[in-house]
DNA sequence: TTGTCTTTAATTGTTAACAATCGAGCCCAT
DNA sequence: ATGGGCTCGATTGTTAACAATTAAAGACAA
């Protein structure tokens, strides 16, 4: 019940066919997971080596992390890992709000009841999860994110889809690892996820539109008020870690 | 009153700081144009010798060029021109909807009112070019393709303008070029832009929300009646150049 | 003739060395 | 002491050669 097939947590692909791929999906990883933290200086000699190849392939995985945004590099200097600002976290939110709605909308239209069954698997995993342990944000997050996820493979737009799971969510997960952010409004977002599966079920598409673009916005909101709270007690203007929370 | 500054017609951007870049904007507009037709297969050590440089900015310059979808790349195998379907294009659509009506949306809020006068000589310089040219559709369209460039600018989202401006448009475009657009209702289409401008600049973003999805949904429903009637008078199932259009 | 296997040529992936650019540190003059 | 200019080290951009994979052409057998 992960987020994707091809995101088993440790192991990478099988399917890598280049040396190129298999070091985007590694340092992909590293820096989702928090592991490079956000603002590191990216040498291409010092990775090259630490990942035992060459220059070249490094090259091109780090071609391909700029285009995802995980990487910022400048001509003749040098490369960093993306250190993300609240405004841009809100942008995001809405990008997210137009692009979601749209897929539950479309989802509502073309999903099949496979593929609607998998969604209330996800949700029942989810309350599940919640009831045990509540303290435990990690799979709340994650099935957060397969809830979302579903959703937009669900619209049947192969161009959604990609926007969505291939290059957004990167980045959602990029924010919530640097914000720490531990769900802080879980049940609330449970029956918004329920509403939504049941407009979906239906084949009510306005109503399925509505409902997420709430959602998504409601979790904007939450992370902009949390952030308008933060400023008042923090000393400086920028946000940092476990100050900012979010829900979906 | 280009499409954007940096869209110079025939020479290269000043600011190209590395021949990767260089060549990657070459073979960017050579695309777009439809200089290398759709399916084109790409050959490395053919293509470096053309723009006098070596395979390894050349394969920088692909990488980026394959993250923008024009081109396809598969594993030791090789690249060819994306060869785009009516289904794509449709996709295209609803994507460019859930968008550009969110960005609308920002732009009643944010635009500067010299942005929205901006605005409004672009539609002045677009009905002159219609009054004394109807048969010129090159300037329609890109005056077309301005209008909701700078409604996507004046959003004032960096991720959203990115999304469109950077990812998208360059796919519209080359899908106007793949399928010859003409323009087929203008004068609606001027109405339409009108009034969204009004909304803009009074400031009602649900409004201007509204009118913008209309505005780009009205132009996916006139693609996917021509391409219906399209396939009625061909014998394949592939729609061909001259066959379907598009004024948005 | 057709289907399969083998060989082969071409293309892609990778590597290591070379050249160009940038930033930091030092020196010097005011 | 401080500001400007210069030198030097390091990193990035670029190139050319090498290795691995693929697809196609041709030989051979049924």
């Amino acid at each position: 019940m992960s987020s994707s097939d091809n995101q088993d947590p440790d192991t990478e692909l099988p399917v890598v066919r280049t040396l190129a791929e298999r070091v985007f999906h590694q340092l992909q990883r590293a820096i989702v997971r928090g592991e490079l933290p956000p603002g590191t200086r990216i040498t291409e000699p010092e990775l090259s080596s630490h990942y035992g190849i060459s220059r070249g392939p490094l090259r091109e995985a780090m071609r391909r992390l700029e285009t995802y945004r995980l990487i910022e590099r400048v001509p003749h200097v040098g490369a960093r890992v993306v250190k993300l600002s609240m405004d841009e976290l809100l942008e995001l939110f809405d990008v997210r709000e137009a692009l979601e709605s749209m897929a539950a909308r479309l989802a509502a239209r073309y999903m099949t009841s496979e593929e609607i069954a998998g969604l209330r698997e996800v949700l029942a995993f989810h309350e599940r999860q919640e009831g045990l342990s509540s303290g435990e944000a990690y799979y709340q997050r994650e099935g957060d994110l397969d809830f979302h996820y579903r959703i937009v493979q669900g619209s049947h737009n192969r161009m959604l889809v990609t926007l969505l799971c291939d290059d957004l969510y990167y980045l959602v997960r990029l924010y919530r690892t640097q914000f720490s952010a531990k769900g802080s409004r879980p049940q609330r977002a449970f029956v918004e996820h329920h509403r939504i599966v049941d407009a979906i079920e239906s084949g009510d598409a306005e109503l399925a539109e509505l409902l997420m673009r709430r959602h998504v916005s409601a979790s904007r909101e939450n992370v902009a008020a949390r952030y308008a709270r933060a400023l008042g007690d923090s000393d400086d203007g920028v946000v940092d870690a476990h100050t900012a929370r979010n829900e979906s």
